[in-house]
DNA sequence: GCCTAAGCGAGACGGTACGTCAGGTCTTGCA
DNA sequence: TGCAAGACCTGACGTACCGTCTCGCTTAGGC
């Protein structure tokens, strides 16, 4: 007897698309505290039981959605750009999240996202895995080039130094500091590749 | 008739602090989403109209929960160690912050007020103002002294500096990372001091 | 110091009626299986929890609201005709009851407590002592008042006669039974006085 | 090519069996709001759209089941006793019936039964045709020899009589009093028989 | 020291959303 | 092609809290 196949769960994909393109238009329409598993289902034609089948949390839904979206927008892959001068290469990459998290429609999902991450470690792990690390090895690569090119110390703790970049931008933006401008972003960067002793 | 007296609150002071200990103590018992108005009114044996003739928001609570806790323990307020050292001294300084993130008894009070904020723009600027600004004062007067001393360049921007040390820290904290140690606080002192390039 | 008053709950009389009202109209309007509490809720303008608060079950619910029609229609109290001839007074009434079950207006709603009642004994017994008691004490007057008449034998027991002439009737219009009309009321009520030995 | 067979259904017995039989056994497991669709097609280990497919509704399964289960028993057809004695034969048979009403394994069933029957005419004329007709035939049986023998007036309607014995037993069965018994089922037929005039 | 208005505890209320359950339909392989 | 398995949309379930409201009670000023 040929061994049974276990059922592999016939999953539609046509209802998965729907309920995260509705979450995302949900996510620029309403503020987060709106966003239900109910007005999700709805906007989606869908049973709240098809979410709750596939989603463990409304967060996970939340990341699914941006996932989403930034693939269908990446494409292949993020590159940074190798001007070979690397102040110049982060300061337009600061700049550029800076941007992004002056506009709504940009960082209302993360910052919704970011709520349900800091409840629960499972989704902050997912979140790491799946949405942070492609963003994390992009400029890890063009660090690397600068320490190549002797621009940063050959024993510089990489990670270190992107937490040191993105840190104090995203501790701003998540406490709606109104100092997040380009300015901050280039002294950031000057005083992470200078230091300030 | 005679003037009216304009009839000033006259508030219970034992209502006040019942609640406030009430918050905090569910804070530490039950995971923030379990966190209700109503479950503070009953733990803290009072009326729910009591919480809301009082507070805009749970988040408001919960800030004020915090606050009354900070005050009690601090006293008079806040000073940093002064060695001389300013590396030695920072190190110790985030090497405490990095136990407190480990306590959850500590941190998981900080979280939920981390998620109200991040939601309500109007609780982070009185999370700025009551909570932060007390703790970045004193830091701002070691690094003012550090740079008396010599130890800091005179242009550096001290408010940055305090970005560039607490963003990382915070920052893993809430993504929930694993990495959150003495090494890296010492890590991350060595680089804000003295840059990668 | 005087006994403190056990908070008695302050039920709003509005919403009861409210609650009570909308039940029979639905009961008239929709198939007994369509009458959820959810539909009765909204066409009152009630809170679920309202209903679930102050009774036990749908059930609990329609039989208090036929209970308020009733009282409400009867007033001080139900007696039968007493023409000195059993019979015909019988007759008389066991034809009315005969025309309410053909009138779905009436017996629609007494089949839907039915229904409930069959399934919970609690019901059956609340049942018995608040809708069937009444009704069966009239008809225990009418019968003691033809026993001093000499027209039912001094030892009848006059439950078992109550049982057998609702019985069959009750039993005919349960079971959707056609031949349930005026021949069969009074063939009935011959049959229990005089009966087929 | 060979002419097409017309496609007559290919019912699968053994499906239909299990279906029963799960019925059955539910039935006498769990209160009857419990018996769901899902569960029997669950515990008959079958597609609840095998159940779809051959029946009804819910009650069509039911009453399905208690066929099966009666037919069974019987074998080819129901036979009262007749001793001679129309009253001890009747009281015989009604004793009988009061076992089985207070016996909850035979009576939970047909509770449930009467339940979709009262609200679903069509069913209630299934079951008059299938599980009550040949009770009554048997009845009418053993009344038209007592008819012949004398012992009923040879213009007794029949079927009255049925309805006069067994409505007022269903009646109190069905409404869960606890004053049905041998005693009650003697006095019944006693009045019956001659009446109380 | 009494009077009176406010704060207060309690909790009912109209709502919204929760997460679950079952109904009845549809789809996908297996037999 | 009948069937098991189970995904799917639908709609109701009973519960939890929301923020508002209404009750008496208590309690602190102002007379």
């Amino acid at each position: 007897m040929p061994p049974r196949t276990p059922a592999q769960p016939r999953r539609r994909e046509s209802s998965r698309i729907a309920i995260l393109d509705a979450t995302r238009d949900l996510l620029g329409e309403v503020p987060y505290a709106k966003l239900t598993i109910e007005s999700i289902a709805a906007r989606a034609g869908v049973g709240k039981q098809t979410i709750y089948r596939w989603w463990e949390s409304k967060g996970a839904v939340v990341l699914d959605a941006l996932l989403a979206a930034s693939e269908s927008a990446e494409g292949t892959g993020i590159e940074l750009p190798d001007s070979g001068d690397l102040t110049r290469d982060l300061k337009a990459v600061l700049r550029a999240t800076t941007a992004e998290f002056a506009d709504p429609s940009f960082s209302a999902p993360i910052r919704a996202l970011m709520i349900e991450i800091i409840a629960d470690p499972a989704l902050a792990a997912l979140y790491q895995e799946k949405l942070q690390q492609p963003t994390h090895q992009a400029i890890l690569t063009r660090l690397r080039s600068a320490q190549h090119a002797g621009q940063l110390r050959p024993d510089a703790d990489l990670t270190l130094v992107i937490d040191m970049l993105y840190g104090p931008l995203t501790q701003r933006w998540l406490l709606h500091s109104t100092t997040l401008d380009d300015a901050f972003a280039d002294a950031l960067v000057d005083g992470v590749l200078h230091g300030f002793a």
